[in-house]
DNA sequence: CTTGCCTATGCAACGAGTTGCATAGAGGAT
DNA sequence: ATCCTCTATGCAACTCGTTGCATAGGCAAG
């Protein structure tokens, strides 16, 4: 399990509540980590009573208190001995897969739907990731000389953007692929 | 959860044991949906007692019985209304890409040993995925006229490969980065 | 002849992830 | 006035996924 870790990164990347936490996980962190805020303040709860983070409740005005947590050194210890561990093969699950290749047995119309819809969401997802790269990395208002640990922000981003890249021209071949079986198949050749 | 749905795509394309479903899913279906014997044989069991699928006792020489389990129509009623629902975003748990952000805050070293080797992975499989399209789709011995199940097999197959070489490219951009922090690191610039 | 691997199925316990609900004050919209 | 949204935290119940172990016959290598 790694949601300790994620969150122990994110952290040392930038202190906060878990709220903060939950937000980030809906945005950046999220993009390779997805976390709900219940899983988030659970683990939260148990990092501190190890001893991982340290706590500190914050008041504001106008906003309910805040626990604010910080990575005390036991936590910075343990992300280095995970770090130094072998990475372990990734356990995918791409539903759409599964779908394409049910479709098969189906009429593929409303997967070509599903498809096009699909596509439109990486599409927007690579504009969000391109923006945000401009914004952080490569813009005039960018750091000229960037520390470690935006450089392996940048470079983890720039994997997003290749995988979406890489997604979109695959969801066009998908396209095509269906759009020539419905043809076959509308021409009375049911070839399954 | 769509495990259901996955071992009916698998079941509608070629019938068999648990033991054979838990084959595929280290094999083509795992490529994309990871699941273990354990889980297999849990949910058979429920989809059986759901009347989703129909089982067979096989009796085999030298080899022990064997339970021979088959979509049912409800089955597949369950599989085309599953189908025909909205895509969901897939929900992403990207170990490395926690790493590397985690690598600000360590010795990159380590690390780059470890994407190498995690590289070398993936090279292998990309390799693997080529061979298995050779064999069943583009070399002399595939189906001059494939039907639609073998189509929808191949382009997700293409899928896996452009992911592979999508992420050997991205992996080459990670390690020149991570050379490049542990060149500057040792120059007395430790700039975390 | 014993150790280990392959086929084949399964239980039990645990840990991780999801879903629904609850609280509670501040602020904006209708 | 009332409803909705945002900040902020949390419980309880449930499902899903993982790990370790168990059985059991056949086969091959040492």
């Amino acid at each position: 399990m790694a949601l300790e870790h994620a969150i122990l990164v994110s952290l040392l990347e930038k202190p906060g509540s878990g709220y903060e936490l939950a937000r980030r996980f809906d945005r950046s962190i999220g993009y390779f980590w997805t976390a709900t805020h219940q899983q988030i303040y659970r683990v939260l709860k148990r990092m501190e009573s190890d001893g991982w983070v340290e706590v500190r409740e914050v008041s504001q005005q106008g906003k309910p208190d805040k626990k604010h947590y910080s990575v005390a050194p036991p936590g910075r210890s343990v992300l280095s001995a995970w770090l130094h561990e072998p990475i372990e093969p990734e356990s995918v699950r791409h539903d759409l897969a599964v779908k394409i290749r049910g479709a098969a047995f189906d009429d593929p119309s409303d997967l070509i739907r599903q498809v096009e819809r699909y596509q439109q969401i990486h599409s927007e997802r690579l504009t969000h990731y391109l923006a945000g790269e401009q914004r952080d990395f490569t813009g005039p208002e960018a750091p000229a000389e960037p520390d470690a640990m935006q450089e392996l922000q940048h470079v983890v981003l720039r994997g997003g953007i290749a995988y979406e890249r890489m997604t979109l021209a695959w969801l066009d071949d998908v396209l095509a692929t269906l759009h020539r079986i419905r043809a076959a198949r509308a021409d009375g050749r049911p070839d399954c």
